[in-house]
DNA sequence: TTGCTGACCGACG
DNA sequence: CCGTCGGCCAGCA
């Protein structure tokens, strides 16, 4: 699949997240065989908004399960919203039960 | 065309 | 324990 360019095996990757699961930057980066790479995540991230796909942008956290990029989202705390929405639980901006709502791509993504 | 920046992670001292 | 640095790729001026 050369076809795909970076960020869109992150965006395939993200919106392959189940509901209810988060995942870290570096699980992707790593899963996309980038491992030090993780920068290119969140930019992917950022990018997504050209995607005429909705990215599930807020299911990707940074390894403490922090919402880096809520800062992002419409301004205000739709990140958290939608997670809870789906079952998570977000205290400080930051995903609560995070190892056990932790979805490693390279695991559980079975190609 | 070149160069800088970016929602991070891991290693080192 | 905490601060600092390197690294990867794509978009924008």
């Amino acid at each position: 699949m050369q076809d795909d360019t970076f960020f869109d095996k992150v965006y395939k990757v993200v919106k392959c997240i189940p509901p209810g699961r988060v995942t870290s930057f570096g699980a992707i980066a790593r899963f996309l065989g980038t491992g030090k790479s993780a920068r290119m995540v969140g930019w992917a991230m950022n990018a997504s908004h050209s995607q005429l796909e909705n990215v599930p942008a807020h299911r990707v956290v940074n390894r403490v399960g922090l919402l880096s990029g809520k800062h992002h989202f419409e301004g205000g705390n739709v990140m958290q919203q939608l997670l809870e929405s789906e079952g998570i639980k977000v205290s400080d901006d930051k995903v609560v039960n995070f190892a056990q709502l932790f979805w490693d791509p390279a695991k559980e993504l079975v190609l």
